[in-house]
DNA sequence: ATCTTATTGAGACGATTTATCAATTTCAAT
DNA sequence: ATTGAAATTGATAAATCGTCTCAATAAGAT
């Protein structure tokens, strides 16, 4: 049984709901890219440089807005980049981040996360992710 | 007394601190930037674009970044834009959006700040601003 | 008023992403 | 297995967004 078969056959219903074709690229980039928490175009263009067959940059793009079209992926918008993050891996994307030193901390927070859910509700949303990046002085430099 | 006296006296100090100087164009930008809930420098430039002087388009990108640095605006990249929020008034700006519509609904949630703080001081952190963000689908585009 | 320094506007430039298009591949129907 | 219509690919051109450059101008201290 392969890896990632239950996204695979996520992306497989959907490419036939819209008579769309598994390709070889197709599945080398869905395996690549289910092995990242988020990945941009260029970072997964040049870890799959050496593979056959070759992959077109223009492919990647291509590939990694139809994951989003299929629910397997989310695009968030980043400095200037895009990262294409892996929804089977969310709720984790929340940091704490030092703005004097740049120190990031991961946490995650339930609770949180519930009253997210109500908020969301209560204004007629359905989330299918979020980021939540709180800005600050770590202990060390504080003082 | 203008309209806009503190954030006007906020600019002022930033701009002292730096040695940079009070022109008449940012005072434009200030003024229409405290106008909006958030903006980007291209709806500036085209709402700023009959005013005397006329403003060049890397001045409002130069004004608003320059906003960020002195803690009036937040910026955030939505889409392919970035978007410029204003954060004068409230201290924090926290969104709801819509992945596929593009809708912002700005929310606040108390109970969600009050658990942020107790995250950060479990972490050793002293959280100066924060960004959340919700993103899933609104009741018109759920359909 | 003068002088130093920051700022401006216009356009060049750079980075990222999308559009174009001929050649190739998929896949359903023979 | 072969065929053939339709989707996909890779290379590159083009578009988009934001920053950089630089000569001219404006701010503000002396």
């Amino acid at each position: 049984m392969p890896k990632h078969a239950k996204e695979m056959e996520a992306l497989k219903a959907h490419l036939g709901k819209h008579q769309l074709k598994y390709t070889r690229q197709r599945e080398l980039i869905l395996d690549a890219f289910l092995q990242q928490e988020h990945i941009t175009a260029e970072e997964m263009y040049h870890q799959l440089a050496k593979k056959d067959p070759h992959l077109g940059l223009a492919t990647i793009y291509r590939t990694l807005n139809l994951f989003c079209e299929a629910g397997l992926a989310q695009a968030r918008h980043f400095g200037t980049q895009t990262q294409y993050d892996n929804i089977s891996h969310k709720g984790h994307h929340d940091h704490l981040i030092c703005t004097d030193c740049g120190k990031i901390v991961e946490f995650e927070n339930c609770e949180i996360e519930k009253l997210q859910e109500e908020v969301a509700t209560r204004n007629g949303f359905t989330i299918s992710t979020h980021r939540l990046e709180l800005y600050g002085l770590c202990g060390r430099c504080r003082h």
